[in-house]
RNA sequence: GUGGACGUAGCUCAAUUGGUAGAGCCCCGGCUUGUGAUGCCGGUGGUCGCGGGUUCGAAUCCCGUCGUCCACCCCA
């Protein structure tokens, strides 16, 4: 344990070589993904006014009432590190006058911060991938964006993943669903934990997804959103699933499926796993019409999803750890002897130039330097000594198999293509 | 915020009932000063997370603190 009062923050941890790795597949999967679907990247400020996410997420919930690192600054402001995305893209697409501009489709990479109890999969600063769009109310919107989500994580090749939907209602429809509800939790209040009898007076759909078992007993017959939902949700909603049907997108009804916020409405998604413990959820979403008009805009539809970027790299990493440490450094350069020291040192200019990945080994002892070699994963090693200086070649060694020619400069190339 | 487990060399771990620490791997050097991954020999490296306390004596017991992990909570 090197430096003992110079530690990073509880639950900040620090992205090294291997994380780094990992997570720029995932990012790469995500460009490429969703500029399939005209999806463009947006970078967004990590600071923002606190009373944002006030009035967005909502003073009760916990993000806002006890997670949030919020802070006066200097001025006088009251300011924020962000703890998620969507209210953020919401304020800059209303900043930027684009309500009139059509649809807008967005997407964002980038650091996240809430001040939790840091477990496996649950950091104080977090990654995600964020995507939203504005503007776009119909279900084949839904089906799009679910596809596009699918298509994400079948492009990273992680297997073990279940999409899970479910329809929240909206304004017209959930008043009558929360009557129902409400009734049939009074009826049983003895038997749930004490949560979820707080949770009561606080936010009763909550309960649908407490992960006490005895709670969960209870509410084997609870009513369903589902079940209550007004003509135009449950059109929305069969839309959904017709669409997401249509481009074979394999998907559950789960309707325990619920969110905290007010103005989330109709489709709400997650993508879970059962490899991360507690922390299963790797993308969730859902539709926030009620966001931009909440936010002073106009009512304007809008749909998105975050996933957590570290969350996937760690399936990454135990799916297949074979994938995560293919060699960076193809080619190594090995100088003998002092007077070849500066020549070795243009030829691996020049290697570069002609696009490998060259390391060079330093000169001094050869064995030393082969050994180097070796720890840096090169493919081939380069050999420049007195003879090769000044017949115009170099000695090219394969490592792997042990193989040694004498190839000329200007062949050097298409030896080390042949080789590959 | 609540509950539980843990914290010994760079890494993974060991140290019988409390007697001031060991191994493997890594790293460095040598056996071969134009050759690696296998072999042999040698070497560097620890205020036992930190701070108190009990004791003649603490890595070992007690308290606190910081951190990691796990679950609750919450969520990506």
């Amino acid at each position: 344990m090197a430096a003992k009062n110079l530690q990073s923050i509880r639950g900040i941890h620090d992205g090294l070589v291997t994380e780094v790795r990992l997570w720029q597949r995932v990012e790469a999967a995500a460009r490429k993904t969703f500029g399939r679907y005209a999806f463009s990247e947006v970078r967004l400020p990590i600071l923002e006014p606190s009373e944002l996410f006030v009035r967005s997420i909502g003073e009760a919930t916990d993000i806002v009432s006890k997670e949030m690192y919020a802070f006066t600054d200097q001025g006088g402001d009251h300011i924020c590190l962000r703890p998620e995305g969507t209210a953020g893209a919401t304020r800059a697409y209303l900043q930027a006058g684009l309500t009139r501009s059509g649809t807008q489709r967005w997407f964002y990479i980038g650091p996240m911060f809430r001040r939790e109890r840091p477990q496996k999969g649950r950091l104080r600063q977090f990654q995600q991938i964020g995507v939203e769009m504005f503007g776009a109310q119909g279900p084949l919107e839904d089906a799009e964006i679910l596809a596009m989500a699918h298509a994400f994580l079948s492009e990273l090749n992680i297997s073990g993943l279940q999409l899970e939907i479910n329809s929240l209602g909206c304004a017209a429809c959930r008043p009558a669903y929360h009557d129902a509800l409400m009734g049939y939790l009074h009826a049983r209040t003895d038997h749930l934990c004490a949560t979820c009898n707080d949770r009561m007076n606080t936010n009763p759909m909550r309960i649908l997804d407490c992960k006490n078992t005895q709670c969960q007993t209870q509410l084997d017959d609870v009513p369903e959103m589902v079940k209550h939902l007004c003509n135009d949700c449950e059109q929305h909603f069969s839309g959904l699933k017709s669409g997401l049907q249509a481009l074979d997108v394999p998907y559950q009804i789960n309707a325990r499926i619920v969110r905290g916020l007010d103005y989330y409405n109709r489709t709400a998604f997650e993508i879970v796993t059962d490899q991360l413990g507690a922390q299963g959820t790797v993308l969730a979403g859902g539709r926030y019409d009620g966001l931009v008009s909440q936010l002073g805009g106009p009512p304007t539809a809008a749909i998105g999803f975050a996933a957590g970027l570290e969350r996937l790299g760690m399936l990454l990493a135990e799916q297949d750890a074979s994938h995560a440490d293919t060699g960076l450094v193809e080619i190594a350069v090995v100088a003998i002897g002092e007077s070849v020291l500066q020549y070795s040192m243009q030829r691996a200019a020049q290697l570069r130039n002609d696009g490998f990945n060259v390391v060079h080994c330093g000169g001094g002892n050869a064995k030393r330097q082969f050994k180097t070699a070796d720890r840096e994963g090169a493919r081939f090693v380069v050999i420049i000594g007195e003879d090769e200086m000044r017949q115009g070649c170099v000695s090219l060694k394969t490592m792997a198999t042990g193989k040694q020619q004498q190839v000329s400069n200007k062949d050097l190339n298409a030896a080390i293509n042949l080789e590959q």
